[in-house]
DNA sequence: TATACGATTATTTTT
DNA sequence: TAATCGTATA
């Protein structure tokens, strides 16, 4: 039997109420993991088999905390195996895995990330004569995205109900489905096609609906307000049969709306699944009541919320610490030298700090500060290490072994490292697509004999090329993964070649070792899974790149550097919120509105991330694009009442007020003289 | 095919 | 400002 006693009531009842649909509003640091991982211990305790309950997130990093809690809790590790617990992303995969086929598709597909989507994009648009000039693919692409995202296809689009997607209709429409036959021929999805396709399967075909929607008789969805249509719709799909859905979030939090989630999937979920329960979770187990207050009092200027307060046992624990710099280099100093001084009056650990941010441009200057005192930090997001050109060029090749269709990644590298194959040469080779002799870049390729516009030598550089991967996807059936491509860069002689290619020894030798990571990784991917091959590595890389750090990370000493968003979910017992300047917080630029009630939500996001300790800073004056900007403070500093904040650089900042009295005076006492004057 | 230059353009981005 | 990008040019 599942032991319920150290639940509260609320956490009690969430977990005990097992029929028909749940929405569980889980505040920030309500223990809301914890509800969710009870609850898979008692529905198994309840008899429902392990392959009928599926747990869905949004992050690796959210499943994998939820996989090791439950098994904590259960300790039959077969019995956890069974359970599907996953992200959205790789529960798309699974489903079209085994569906997709149905759509036309060929049997294998890739996955293909956002700089593979953009060049696939800019290819069919200068084929179809699409001017870039006019009409960014950025642009495009994002409102194709948006488009995905809200379950509409070419041929829903109209210009009058969707003319905020992209001002000419006619022309997403065009680049819409254009972008989509593309991707097709090469046999590639994109994230948001993940989430579609399985629906659309869902809707045209009953039988695959009554195959996945019967299989789980239990769904639990977590981060529900960050869920948009497509994703509603595909949960709808899954919880059709059993209605057993349990849903957790917290509107407050909702922060991606900018990426098509839909609040009001969360607000209005009793009407979407009638006869549905709401259980409020409300008290909060990870802030001093200071800053629980203030994140109260912030996000209660909210008007499209649910009403709830958070409250909570704790003690207050220390005032929220504010300081006004002169400018962003000051900021950041001042940052790293308070946080020197906690560290030491409190013995604290590096890891117990974390600077939070709105925009990631923000972290330099923190990154200079703290490096300058030898400070040891992490910085979360940027570019990762599937992001770096020289692991992307040696994924493509592995991706062309996986998968000839990929077009994308086959042009890629076929001149990489140069093999002499230049752009008229690949211009006579998608000729022969266009006018429909071959039907894939590959398969052009094979027949480079038969392309009479092709040089000799043009020919013979393509047909040793297609003899390598020949030779490797034979060498590849008895070779393991991570010596196949040492083998592979060896052949290739890529490291003479990054020689060559930077005169920069530190940048070459720096990409060298990049490249013997991406060994090691793979090595280590061998080692940890039980059956390793390359389709499933690629897989997980796609699904997953920031998994060859996540392990053994955490367990080092550093402070982080992350932004708002990336620390939804995170906690820390110091939070230094830096750069709360009107702009930032509200982010916006002049002549756009920002959006208050999205931003504010950030805002709270950020205050209750901070469990013992929270500091607030802004600066008076910042360089952006190279000219000083005055900064006003963020509004949402007024809406923290002042008896939970203390000043402190009590000292500079009575200078600064009495240099202000001074100036005001000068200023009175001149405006005095002025009339006088005048009078006479 | 490498380099150089001028234009462009600066959020957040779980997957 | 600075980083990126596309085009021009050698």
């Amino acid at each position: 039997m599942v032991s319920v006693a150290h639940l509260n009531p609320e956490q009690r009842d969430a977990v005990l109420h097992t029929h028909g649909p749940l929405l569980i509003l889980a505040g920030a640091g309500s223990g809301k993991t914890r509800v969710i991982v009870h609850r898979i211990a008692h529905l198994l305790a309840q008899g429902h088999p392990a392959e009928a309950i599926l747990a869905v997130s949004f992050t690796n990093r959210a499943v994998r905390e939820m996989e090791e809690r439950v098994s904590s809790m259960i300790k039959d590790p077969t019995l956890v195996k069974k359970l599907t617990l996953s992200t959205f992303h790789s529960l798309g995969v699974k489903i079209l895995r085994k569906e997709l086929s149905r759509l036309h598709y060929p049997q294998r597909f890739t996955i293909y990330d956002p700089s593979d989507q953009l060049a696939i994009l800019r290819r069919v648009m200068s084929e179809n004569r699409i001017d870039e000039a006019f009409h960014p693919p950025k642009d495009l692409l994002a409102a194709i995205s948006q488009a995905k995202n809200l379950f509409l296809d070419p041929n829903d689009l109209v210009h009058t109900t969707h003319h905020a997607l992209y001002p000419n209709i006619m022309v997403l429409k065009k680049a819409y489905s254009l972008y989509e036959d593309a991707l097709r021929v090469c046999g590639a999805v994109d994230f948001d096609d993940l989430i579609r396709l399985p629906v659309k399967i869902f809707r045209s075909f009953p039988d695959a609906l009554h195959t996945w929607s019967n299989r789980f008789q239990q769904i639990m969805i977590d981060e529900y307000q960050d869920t948009n249509r497509a994703q509603l719709l595909m949960v709808d799909c899954l919880a059709s049969v059993h209605k057993n859905l349990c849903v957790v979030g917290d509107d407050d939090q909702s922060i991606y709306g900018w990426r098509g989630s839909d609040v009001s999937n969360i607000l209005h979920f009793d009407k979407q699944f009638p006869g549905a329960r709401t259980i409020m979770l409300t008290q909060n187990y990870r802030c001093s009541a200071h800053i629980l207050d203030a994140a109260n009092k912030v996000i209660a200027k909210n008007q499209n919320r649910y009403d709830k307060s958070l409250w909570t046992d704790a003690l207050p624990g220390p005032r929220i610490g504010l300081a006004t710099l002169p400018d962003e280099e000051k900021e950041a100093r001042y940052t790293v030298e308070q946080l020197f001084e906690i560290k030491h009056a409190e013995k604290r650990p590096w890891r117990d700090f974390a600077i939070l941010y709105r925009t990631n441009a923000q972290s330099q200057a923190f990154e200079e500060a703290l490096r300058q005192e030898r400070i040891p930090y992490k910085l979360v997001g940027g570019q990762t290490f599937f992001e770096r050109k020289e692991i992307k060029d040696t994924l493509a090749y592995l991706k062309v072994l996986h998968l000839p269709s990929d077009e994308i990644s086959l042009r890629r590298i076929i001149n990489y490292p140069p093999r002499s194959i230049g752009n008229t040469t690949i211009d006579h080779l998608s000729e022969t697509l266009r006018d429909g002799r071959f039907n894939s870049f590959y398969q052009a390729c094979e027949h480079a004999e038969q392309i009479e516009t092709l040089t000799p030598s043009a020919r013979k550089a393509i047909l040793d090329l297609l003899q390598l991967f020949d030779l490797f996807r034979l060498r590849a059936q008895r070779t393991k993964l991570s010596t196949l491509t040492l083998e592979l860069l060896q052949e290739l002689r890529l490291f003479q070649h990054l020689h060559r290619e930077y005169k920069n020894p530190n940048e070459a030798k720096s990409r060298i070792d990049n490249l013997s990571s991406l060994i090691n990784a793979i090595e280590q991917y061998e080692r940890r899974v039980d059956h390793p091959s390359l389709d499933d590595y690629l897989e997980r890389i796609s699904l997953d790149s920031h998994s060859e750090d996540d392990d053994r990370e955490t367990e080092k000493d550093h402070v982080t550097l992350i932004t708002l968003h990336g620390a939804k979910g995170l906690e820390y017992p110091v939070v230094f919120l830096v750069g709360m300047e009107d702009g930032f917080l509200p982010f916006y630029r002049q002549g756009e509105e920002p959006d208050v009630e999205e931003e504010r939500r950030l805002c709270y996001v950020g205050i209750t991330r901070a469990k013992q300790r929270l500091y607030i800073f802004r600066a008076l004056e910042r360089r952006r694009f190279g000219r000083n900007l005055e900064r006003d403070p963020s509004r949402f500093l007024a809406d923290i009442p002042k008896e939970l904040t203390f000043f402190l650089q009590a000292e500079q900042q009575r200078q600064a007020q009495s240099e202000e009295e001074r100036d005001k005076k000068f200023k009175s006492f001149f405006s005095e003289i002025h009339s006088l004057l005048n009078k006479s």
